[in-house]
Parts: structure tokens; C-alpha cells; sequence
DNA sequence: GAACGAGAGAACATTACGTCA
DNA sequence: AATGACGTAATGTTCTCTCGT
């Protein structure tokens, strides 16, 4: 389970803010919604990678055949198609997807032969090592591609761009999902200490209240509990009216007069206190624990 | 300027194929 | 050789955003 050939580097961000997670990462370079700005078309570790694309595979024999069909198959089949989607309004005010770019996205289909034999089968291809490779580069700089990088590597990996799109979509899939089970292994581990602090303190409560059915004949002055011990029946805290260093210590006050739950964290009703300060992260839990 | 529809792209869910133990 | 598990390419659907009217 979970055997990984490949190092996804899980670095790679997610949009903390889009699963509402703590994020045990760090904060992501690049939001998955964000748009890349890619001033260079290609990034000089793509370039660098070139080389190691000679003899590419790419599991299809070179030719034009075909490229008219997959034209129409790319603008009907899947309306998030790269031909249809280039076809529409955007097209027209967006820079990158202009004739030259669309032109770009039908040569780059030659040398694609896929679906052969037709009849709605799917050949499902592997890609070499080669195009993962300088795919998951790519996928390092920038976890989308607009139409025209798309269409640039497509071109240099002899791959159709609806390949390279689809690429692009499951790795950022398998990037959320791995960081999905990472903020999941956190946050267990973090109800986990959670669960321990309040039986913690549930034992301690149960102590004081121990403590004060005692007399005070029978106790010693540096046990004396103060003169009225409360519990909060909301928080649970225990309410001195003299002493607060102890219970309330970012509080305002914790007298029972004046006691306001949450007053710690304005704005974040019922929200845990420490959770709310924990610095989120399996760095700080690791760190912590 | 608000409302609405269309187009595009990304996320998400699912299917299907290739590989390996 | 058969088979089941797994990884992943590919497909279909839904959601969100932007733009034009």
C-alpha cells in the first residue's frame, strides 16, 4: 500500500485555505487555483532536461494520420478538451491563445496515433520515464500550465496537450491526496494529545474538588485551595476570584463576576485555545512531542 | 450597475488498462 | 497461466470564475 516508485515531492503545495486544514506543510508556493505566470515558456530545468528526451518512445509511431480525427474527437469528446477550449471567447481576448497557439496545438498532434483502432477503446499509455520526468519538472515549477506551455511541452514530449492536461490534472489530484493524508495523520495525532491534556485536566479537576471537601484543619497551608473554587461548567476551567495566574493567564480576569468564555480568541467562538494557538504543522508536532 | 448566460478551466469521481507479485 | 492489488492514464461530471450582453 502507498509503495511510491517515484517521490511526488509533497512539498508541493495545496491550497490550505481550500480544505480549511491546518496546514502541515509549508505554505504553498503556488495556490492550485493560481494561475501560472510563466514568463519563460519553459523553465530553464526543462530545458535542461531536454536532452533526455533522445530516443523518446512515446509509445506511438510518428506520422500525420489521423490528425484530423483527433481534432474533432479532442473539440467534441470532453468539454474541458484543449481544442475546445481554445476555440471559445477566451481564445480571443486571452494572448496565449491565439492561430499561433492553435496552430501550434494541431502540429503538435502529428506523431499521435492513438485509438487506433477506434470504436471507443482506450489505449491507456504509458508514459516513458523520460516525459515523467521532465513532466514532474514542469509540475515543480508550476502546478497548471496555460495553453501555450501546455502546447510547448506537449510538442517537446511528442505527447498530444489533452495528454499533457491530463497529466497536470491527476498529478495535482495525487498531490492533494497525499496531502490529504498527511493533514489527516495530523490532526489525529493531534486529537490524540488533545484527548490526554483533558483527561489531564480532568484528573486534576477531580483532585481540587478532592481537596476541597477537606477541611481545612486537615490540610496543609501550601495545599489551601482558595477561599471558592468554581468550575466553569462550559469550559471547565476552574475560577478563582483571587488568584487568576494560574487559570487565566491570557485571560482578561477570571473572576466568576467578570468570566467570559473565548475571551482569548475574539472572534472564534468555542474554539479550542490551544488548538487555536498551536502553531499548525507536523514540524511543531514532531517538534513538540 | 445588476442579472444572466456562455465558455473555459480546474477539481473531483470514476473507469479502464498495464504492471507486478 | 491466472489472479488480485496497485498505479495511473483517460473520461465524464460538477463547480467556479470571467466576460459579454
Amino acid at each position: 500500500m502507498m509503495m511510491e516508485k517515484v517521490d511526488l515531492g509533497l512539498s508541493l503545495g495545496l491550497n490550505s485555505s481550500q480544505n480549511h486544514l491546518p496546514s502541515s506543510t509549508p505554505s504553498p508556493s503556488f495556490p492550485l487555483h493560481q494561475k501560472p505566470q510563466w514568463t519563460n515558456l519553459l523553465s530553464p530545468s526543462v530545458e535542461e532536461a531536454r536532452p533526455i528526451l533522445k530516443g523518446i518512445d512515446v509509445n506511438r509511431k510518428p506520422g500525420v494520420e489521423r490528425v484530423l480525427e483527433e481534432e474533432e474527437e479532442e473539440g467534441a469528446s470532453s468539454p474541458d478538451s484543449t481544442l475546445s477550449s481554445l476555440s471559445g471567447k477566451r481564445s480571443e481576448r486571452d494572448p496565449f491563445c491565439n492561430t499561433e497557439v492553435h496552430q501550434l496545438e494541431r502540429t503538435s498532434s502529428k506523431g499521435v496515433s492513438d485509438e487506433e483502432d477506434g470504436e471507443g477503446s482506450r489505449k491507456k499509455l504509458r508514459l516513458s520515464k523520460e516525459q515523467s520526468a521532465v513532466l514532474e519538472e514542469c509540475f515543480k515549477e508550476h502546478n497548471t500550465l496555460n495553453p501555450k506551455q501546455k502546447i510547448a511541452l506537449a510538442k517537446q514530449l511528442n505527447l498530444r496537450p489533452r495528454q499533457v492536461e491530463v497529466w497536470f490534472q491527476n498529478r495535482r489530484a495525487r498531490t492533494k491526496l497525499k496531502q490529504t493524508e498527511v493533514d489527516c495523520e495530523y490532526l489525529k495525532r493531534w486529537c490524540e494529545r488533545l484527548t490526554e491534556e483533558n483527561r489531564r485536566l480532568q484528573k486534576e479537576v477531580a483532585e481540587l474538588r478532592a481537596l476541597k471537601l477537606l477541611s481545612p484543619m486537615q490540610m496543609p497551608v501550601s495545599m489551601m485551595p482558595p477561599t471558592t473554587l468554581t468550575m466553569c461548567p462550559s469550559c471547565q476551567r476552574v475560577i478563582s476570584p483571587s488568584n487568576s495566574s494560574t487559570t487565566a493567564t491570557a485571560a482578561t480576569s477570571s473572576s466568576p463576576a467578570n468570566h467570559q468564555h473565548h475571551h482569548l480568541f475574539p472572534g472564534v467562538a468555542h474554539s479550542n485555545p490551544t488548538w487555536a494557538m498551536a502553531p499548525f504543522g507536523a514540524a511543531y508536532l514532531n517538534q513538540s512531542s
